[in-house]
RNA sequence: GGAAGCGUAGCUCAGUUGGUCAGAGCGCAUGCUUCACAUGCAUGAGGUCGCGGGUUCAAGCCCCUCCGUUUCCACCA
């Protein structure tokens, strides 16, 4: 036996992961004797870090999946990792522009040649990072959504897709990135409120004084107005409705529409129509045949249509436009204005709805089914509330804009005919054009949405489009873990495409979890610089500790909160189990342990410990299946640190420091079988500080990784024993307490005197109740009377314990106390009766109730009779 | 505008189907250099379970109003 006095995860965790990969502990393959158990990995970017959410995400599956294999399923947790099309993207063009570069200067080829190097370079570093924290991830089977495999996946789908007539291309508008400049989807932007003005301007009608006042909150876009909309409603518009009016700078004739989408309330009631730079006015255009102008370049600058503001920055452009509106009069007044503005969800800019040709999903049929599934309870989300959210956005969802005009990504498999313009669809470049018969075709120059290739994951990562093994025995798969900031990006899209083209639900269950927060409760942000280096703290603390603060309390959909003291708290709880297995571990050696239950002569504290284990199974095993794994840990420290430590470890003193040789190999022999569980039960929390516990438990073989999970035995109540042992631990309690408010110091060793019908029970016990209520001598009594001396007493049910305690004792102080106590009784009583008087509750409560609370009041009765007689016993001596 | 969550001890949070359910950890107080552990042990103090109503024999738990707080969705120029 050699352990460290602290526990050092240092020591062992990076040994003991190799071994477990060296075993191939982690590898799962199709067995027909075993029932699958599967998990997808959320792919991590390749252009992240761990932080501290994968960490979270990672814990959690890392303990399901190791619960589950240790239950005896065929245990896949299949890893893998995303290409991240737009956030790797701009890396390479940061490193690009580093080089005084830009994308069009290298062009795409030596674009995608640098990407795939930083790809190579990076790539794996997260995958490092994730073994660190202890993840069984079948490592054989490390997936990238840009590998082949899984690009034959894109392109079955999105031909598939096309020919059903799923997917299609068409000038629409939709979100642009200025910055990024490419297309987003709607998921893709992200909205905050922001501080801006309502600018009034004045639109004459032609050939006249008259006017009509617009509000807008972007004026440079008027440039591109096409018309003025009213509410045709709207008596104060009625007059000037199909009358031109001259827009201001330009000196354009635009129309005045009726349209219901006005809303009369709002602003002036009028509105100014670009249906090239805003979704709602790109709907009125096509309801009244509207031109469609741009006024902006892919880079957010005014173009040619913008006239003399061609080439200004669209920020440039609004102060200048808004000087000149006010030098014409056309500005009839600025008013503040709080909005809320679309940003791109990578770079953070403003996005800018314009006009532009864009590959489309149709959604509306693959959305069905989808909400079918949920509503079915063929899909499960944990918590429940999070279906609702999914419904709503299933059931509002719109055209899913899958190009970007991007090159990291899968490249669009459409081709056109450079004769004849003809579009094919097809996995591999077309032999002829099918119109023309010409042979040259140029590929789309679009990539597709990173999350076209993730929403493929679950079926894409085990073999398809081919039918393999592995698709037909792991497939659907089990849960999948994610958090609920990616529900629509990934969750939802990979329900319909799991049901479109596999004909089967990706995953049961759908398992929602929160972000981790700062100990005040605030997000982790670069700018606050509140965020922690989970590598940081698996450096200083072990991947245990971090895992273990992680998942310890947390509950499904709620947000975790992290702070240093937490970790600290985490960490002493591994080293209180390190310290007690070296405990036990110590007292083996030199000892032939008995490794089977059976062969070991158990004590009272062993039976009690091991029905209570024996409970803790079961708790542990029903919350690991509901997967709620902070009730699990909270539950099982509350039993290894209380229980067993405080406890048991404490009840079997008196046997190990004894004389009796057979019965110290019975003590240690169940310690030993006790901490096995527990390191068993442990596991899936904390693997590496397990495993290398158990790699010294006599009698334990292999690994622990590998053994089976404890079962509920339910012969393992011992009903009697449990009740004996609580009688005994009240009284250790008691002398406990009563030393402390005497102030007796703990190490003088008492008497103690006890009045009470159960003596066989408890002098069966008396070593036990010596050693941790360091008691010197015990002495049964009929009734106090024949008790001398001054002595403290508490009363308990079946018990009376009477310390002497000679000069310490302070009647008045003595008095006081038990009249608490008293009063205690009596509230007890007051309540039972309460109930029981109440014919209510005798007609309609459980039987079992009612008989509890009269239990209770004979209990109360007899407990406040004693301390009566204590008081007036006490009182005649004073 | 629509939807959801949260509000329980000084702090962070548990609390399943209404009934041993008023809890844990941290912090605090007091006492312990006991041979696994001071990253520890023992003992203790602390709460109108946000407010007000309702249902029930019985309500942190179910229903309603309100207050505070957080988040998501939609978006009106």
């Amino acid at each position: 036996m050699d352990m460290a006095k602290t526990y050092n995860p240092k020591d062992f965790e990076e040994k003991i992961y190799k071994d477990w990969e060296d075993k191939g502990y982690f590898k799962a393959t199709p067995n027909e004797k075993k029932i699958p158990f599967t998990i997808v990995i959320p792919p991590p970017n390749i252009t992240g870090q761990l932080h501290i959410g994968h960490a979270l995400d990672e814990s959690i599956q890392d303990s399901i999946i190791r619960f589950k294999r240790m239950q005896g399923y065929e245990a896949l947790w299949l890893p893998g990792t995303d290409h991240a099309s737009i956030a790797t993207e701009v890396k390479i063009v940061d490193q690009l522009r580093a080089e005084g570069l830009s994308k069009e200067d290298v062009g795409r080829e030596e674009f995608l040649k640098r990407s795939w190097a930083w790809k190579e370079k990076y790539g794996g570093r997260i995958v490092e990072q994730l073994k660190r924290l202890g993840s069984s991830c079948d490592w054989s089977r490390l997936a990238f959504t840009m590998d082949e495999k899984r690009s034959e996946a894109v392109k079955e789908v999105f031909v598939n897709l096309y020919r059903k007539g799923l997917i299609y291309q068409g000038k629409k508008i939709i979100n642009w990135c200025p910055s990024c400049k490419t297309a987003l989807s709607d998921a893709e932007v992200e909205y905050a409120e922001e501080p801006s003005n309502f600018w009034h301007l004045k639109y004459f009608v032609k050939g006249s004084d008259d006017y009509i006042v617009v509000a807008t909150t972007r004026p440079e876009t008027m440039l591109g107005d096409t018309a003025v909309a009213v509410n045709p409603k709207d008596p104060r518009y009625k007059n000037i409705v199909g009358k031109t009016l001259i827009l201001p700078i330009l000196n354009k004739e635009i129309p005045v529409v009726c349209d219901d989408y006005v809303d009369m309330k709002f602003g002036t009631g009028a509105v100014k129509i670009i249906p090239a730079h805003d979704p709602n006015d790109f709907e009125v255009g096509l309801r009244h045949n509207l031109e469609v102008v741009r006024v902006m370049d892919d880079g957010g600058v005014m173009n040619e249509n913008a006239g003399k503001y061609c080439g200004m920055d669209r920020y440039e452009c609004r102060k200048a436009i808004v000087e000149d509106l006010k030098q014409s009069g056309n500005l009839v007044k600025i008013e503040p204005h709080v909005h809320n503005v679309g940003h791109c969800y990578r770079c953070h800019n403003t996005i800018e709805p314009i006009v532009s040709k864009q590959w489309f999903v149709k959604m509306e049929t693959l959305a069905k089914p989808a909400i079918t599934a949920v509503k079915k309870k063929s899909i499960k989300f944990i918590p429940s509330r999070f279906s609702k959210i999914y419904y709503n956005w299933m059931e509002n969802i719109k055209d899913w804009c899958i190009s970007r005009q991007l090159w990291w990504g899968h490249r669009i498999p459409a081709y056109y005919c450079e004769n004849c313009g003809e579009i094919v669809v097809d996995k591999q470049t077309p032999a002829v054009c099918p119109k023309c018969g010409n042979g040259k075709f140029v590929q789309d120059e679009d990539v597709l949405d990173t999350w076209f290739s993730s929403a493929l994951w679950p079926f894409s990562t085990l073999g398809y489009p081919e039918n393999t093994e592995d698709l037909k025995y792991f497939y659907p798969t089990d849960v999948l873990v994610t958090g609920y900031d990616i529900i629509f990006f990934w969750v939802a899209r990979m329900i319909f495409s799991g049901i479109e083209h596999m004909g089967r639900i990706p995953f049961k269950d759908v398992l929602i979890h929160g972000i981790v927060r700062d100990s005040q409760g605030r997000k982790m942000s670069k700018s606050l610089g509140n965020g922690i280096d989970p590598l940081v703290i698996i450096d200083e603390y072990g991947a245990d500790t971090l895992r273990y603060c992680l998942l310890n309390g947390i509950s499904a959909g709620n947000d975790v909160r992290y702070s240093p003291e937490k970790l600290e708290g985490c960490r002493n709880y591994i080293n209180k189990i390190w310290n007690a297995s070296r405990f036990v571990l110590m007292n083996c050696e030199g000892k032939e342990i008995k490794t089977e239950l059976s062969e070991i002569k158990l004590s009272l504290a062993d039976k009690w410990i091991i029905s209570k284990l024996n409970s803790i199974v079961r708790e542990v095993t029903v919350n690991m299946e509901k997967y709620d794994i902070g009730l699990a840990c909270a539950s099982l420290q509350d039993f290894v640190w209380s229980d067993f430590c405080d406890w048991y470890i404490e009840l079997c003193k008196p046997s190990l420091y004894g004389d009796d040789e057979k019965k110290k190999i019975d003590t240690a022999s169940a310690l030993c079988y006790v901490l096995k569980t527990i390191l068993k039960l442990l596991h899936p929390f904390i693997p590496f500080v397990t495993e290398e516990i158990y790699s010294k438990i006599p009698g334990a073989e292999g690994s622990v990784m590998v053994s089976e999970f404890p079962k509920y035995n339910s012969r393992q109540g011992y009903k009697t024993d449990r009740e004996n042992m609580s009688t005994i631990m009240e009284i250790v309690k008691s002398v406990r307490n009563i030393r402390s408010e005497t102030g007796a110091a703990p190490s003088v060793k008492v008497d103690l005197y006890l009045v009470t019908d159960r003596r066989k029970v408890i002098a069966d016990a008396k070593t036990y109740i010596e050693r941790l209520a360091n008691v010197n001598e015990i002495k049964f009594f009929e009734n106090k009377d024949e008790i001398e001396g001054k002595t403290v007493s508490k009363i308990l049910a079946g018990v009376e314990v009477y310390v002497p305690l000679g000069e310490l004792v302070d009647f008045e102080k003595e008095i006081s106390r038990l009249k608490g106590e008293l009063e205690n009784a009596e509230n007890e009583i007051k309540r039972a009766e309460g109930k029981l008087n109440n014919q209510g509750f005798v007609a309609k409560a459980p039987k079992a109730l009612i008989e509890g609370e009269r239990a209770k009041l004979v209990k109360f009765n007899e407990i406040k009779l004693k301390i009566e007689t204590a008081i007036n016993e006490l009182e005649s001596q004073n």
